[in-house]
DNA sequence: AAGTCCTTGAATCGATCGTTTGACAGTCCC
DNA sequence: GGGACTGTCAAACGATCGATTCAAGGACTT
């Protein structure tokens, strides 16, 4: 019997799924096996028999919606250096292909988009440290490769320099997607209901300019003598 | 008896400095009162005379540590408008005004720098929707008053869009703080021993450039067709 | 019809959780 | 000296947790 894998039995799959509304509205710790087997329909034992322990329903549930984008991530980026053979592909590009696939999954998830994007900023914010190995495999190679690229597209910049940039890149994406409610409420009454696309797009463009910052002929910060971030 | 505010009584400070640092090491919600109250040295019933449930303690820790930072920055940003006297603070100094009390606070804290800073994250990432209530109200205080700062340098972006990216540069300090390790597992040897001055230095050439984006004569970006961003 | 394999059911395990109790000592004030 | 208050202690409370057991059902093969 499979344990490791993404589901496909039915009674998996429910279990699965009702596993995902839950982790997405409390968070993974706040979430019972009994919480998800009631939802599901199922009995308590279910969990422990399909997935051999909760973690291994955790782990479930994050390979089933990370694995998909990282794949989707890693099949762009190489089709745009293929197109681009061998030159150096556009910032913007670049990005594109590591952010779209995000929205090629939601599509087809059965989560609404605000709990989709719930639960993949909760992947990271709180479950990052206990990430399946398959994923954190699958993500060195997504970081390598992405990093290559970013390299050749910025050259004025270390490979250190690039690797931190990508590190708030994620950070803004994750905490945007994971924390909207509270970013809603101490902001008080920021845009009303945001889309997916909407927000993505926004996003994008403050990426980009964060990645670009100091190359490309951009004007330097003419800072004034008080704040020259010398910390 | 008070059990709300900053300990002052010695056997509050004992058990609140106990679980700091294993907040910061395991997250809050993976330590128990018992593990406290043992490291602290103190009866298990402590926790709950001092501060009336684990969560008072709780809260009595992101008090200790986010109250004096965002009153910091209050006080930062209002001597800048005081010191510009109506006209618009230069971006570079709000930022610095926003991401400098961190720097203020770690060093009067007992913790280590990267204890501190996975504390801090944490409290973001996985306990941004239990803040305490004196804790959220204070932030919509900091917010509104950065927001009007930020809109006065950068009178070409919507409220809208500035909050939007408020919520981006606290998302890619937050995680940058939190995640350090997972970050560094994946990306497989970047900066090796990153002190606070440099991540922070770093930090605010990305957000600066996040935010000026599209405004103050930078050139716009040229994006190819197929990566339009128009999602 | 008998046997095998897969799946579900109710019940229960031991462990751990946050919290509470009540006894006991110390201190202070009148 | 006698209350009143404060703090600490061991012990136990009820609840909940993930995991396990074992019986029973169903589907399929032989």
């Amino acid at each position: 019997m499979d344990r490791t894998s993404v589901p496909e039995s039915g009674a998996k799959l429910r279990l699965v799924e009702a596993a995902e509304e839950l982790f997405a509205e409390r968070g993974f710790e706040a979430v019972s096996v009994r919480d998800i087997t009631k939802r599901a329909g199922m009995n308590i034992a279910s969990v422990n028999y399909h997935f051999g322990s909760r973690d291994g329903l955790v782990a479930g549930v994050m390979i089933r919606y990370i694995a998909p984008i990282n794949d989707e991530r890693l099949a762009r980026i190489e089709a745009l250096e293929r197109r681009w053979s061998g030159k150096s592909v556009p910032l913007e590009e670049i990005l594109d292909a590591f952010v779209r696939p995000l929205a090629t999954q939601v599509r087809k998830s059965d989560l609404s988009e605000r709990l989709f994007l719930k639960l993949v900023g909760r992947m990271f914010g709180e479950q990052a440290a206990a990430m399946p190995p398959v994923l954190e495999e699958q993500f060195k190679v997504v970081v390598a490769r992405f990093l290559k690229a970013l390299s050749k597209a910025l050259p004025d910049l270390s490979s250190d320099e690039i690797l931190w940039r990508m590190h708030f890149v994620i950070g803004a994406m994750v905490h945007a997607m994971a924390q909207d409610e509270v970013l809603q409420r101490i902001s008080q009454g920021a845009s009303g209901n945001p889309t997916l696309e909407s927000t993505l797009s926004r996003f994008s463009r403050f990426a980009i300019a964060g990645l670009r910052n100091g190359v490309s002929g951009e004007v330097e910060v003419k800072s004034s003598p008080q704040a020259t971030f010398n910390f």
